[in-house]
DNA sequence: ACAAAAGTGTTGTGCGTACACCCATGC
DNA sequence: GCATGGGTGTACGCACAACACTTTTGT
């Protein structure tokens, strides 16, 4: 084989993954203890170094599967960090993913096994390196995102009620919203399907499912018109 | 110094530069004939390979200042190209990048005698590897973030008239505007100083020249309300 | 005088917000 | 029967689009 570039500088490159969970009312992230000098027992991000064979979404989705038992699921890499010292061992660079879960279809013996823990958005420790600034632009992201995007069925079970949708983007938003007028906005935008079932978990009168129409999304996502909560 | 890392993989990394400018009427793109194999000669955005001791901003800039002597211009990455295949010489990852400048200030001579080109958005030839998909990815993002925020300034000479203004508008979103609409809208947002100067060059009765006040923006920002043209 | 671009005024519609209200059910 | 959360109805105001209109000036 040719080298075409011999002589250029090479670097480590890494993929670190902020992956958000929704359960009750609570966003969540993925965290673990790290398990490798330096900062050895600090609390990280899942990561881990790009191998020469694979691409930075296929980097991502294996490390998503390797703690969440999960396939396929919806990640976009955001930023790289790239300051010189950032990782106190040796220059490193880190491309900074986020990830959305169901944490309803993730395998949470397997994330239990490998140490990591679901820790409340509002609780997350001091974290390694840079990884506190990778979840701080992570959180901005998908604020800015959500309201434009139907991100949020990412974060839920294939079936949903209203009040849940609505308790997951106060999250998110970090603010409370009209109850009233968020169900008007949401059915509006007619992506949904009625189920004829009642959640009675939060409530003595059941709130009905709904369910998340993908189909309708994309049509209406072509015809140009856009989200806006 | 100790080796944390030993043994993993490194990678060439690249960064690659989506240069705009904007000039009477047309948004541009600067763009050379490729100087090396693999594809040399073919037409190529500005780019190099990250140095070990540079960030990739720092290396960004270098880029531009080499191409246009502009110095701290306007610039964020947007993704990372890293599919296996993607140079057709060695495996390399690409961080791509998005400049905006203002083609009055930049050193024209400069430019020429490094043998690039400015060229109308609307006549881009083809490209080389996936630079293309470079350049769809960031008119994508100008369009949608010129929506939010007042990135337009950054492509016009320090004092421009509100009909310049519009015409950039509609280059970078490719549609017409109504100019009332858009006079009361930009006015509205009160960053805006009006100088005691017109511009005749475009038209008989000639046009005030306005000037983008930072100041007012910040605290207009800072205070939470956003822009939306 | 007229063309052409700059700049103003007016009006209607739709959407977000606020908030009052009714409904279903378990206790 | 009342507290609790689910769900509906209405009314106001602002932002925006549409478009008719006036102003300025070079030829």
């Amino acid at each position: 084989m040719v080298e075409f570039y011999s002589g250029e500088p090479k670097h480590l490159l890494a993929v670190d993954c902020v992956i958000f969970g929704f359960d009750k009312d609570q966003l969540k992230l993925l965290l673990v203890k790290r398990g490798r000098p330096p900062q050895e027992g600090g609390w990280s991000l899942m990561g881990g170094f790009l191998p020469p064979d694979e691409t930075l979404e296929e980097a991502a989705q294996r490390i998503l599967t390797k703690w969440t038992g999960l396939k396929n699921v919806f990640l976009e890499q955001f930023y790289n960090f790239s300051k010189l010292d950032r990782d106190p061992g040796e220059r490193v660079l880190s491309v900074a993913v986020y990830a959305l879960i169901k944490i309803d279809e993730s395998d949470k013996e397997l994330t239990k096994s490998h140490g990591a823990e679901w820790i409340d958005i509002d609780k997350i420790p001091k974290l390694i390196f840079d990884h506190g600034q990778m979840v701080e632009m992570a959180l901005g992201i998908i604020k800015h995102k959500s309201r434009f995007e139907p991100i949020g069925f990412e974060l839920l079970p294939e079936k949903f009620t209203i009040p849940q949708l609505q308790k997951l983007y106060e999250a998110i938003l970090q603010q409370k919203l009209d109850n009233a007028n968020f169900r008007k906005k949401i059915l509006s935008m007619k992506v949904f399907q009625k189920l004829n079932e009642k959640d009675k978990e939060f409530s003595k009168r059941g709130a009905f499912y709904y369910q998340f129409d993908q189909e309708k999304y994309k049509k209406l996502n072509e015809s140009g018109s856009l989200f806006g909560i």
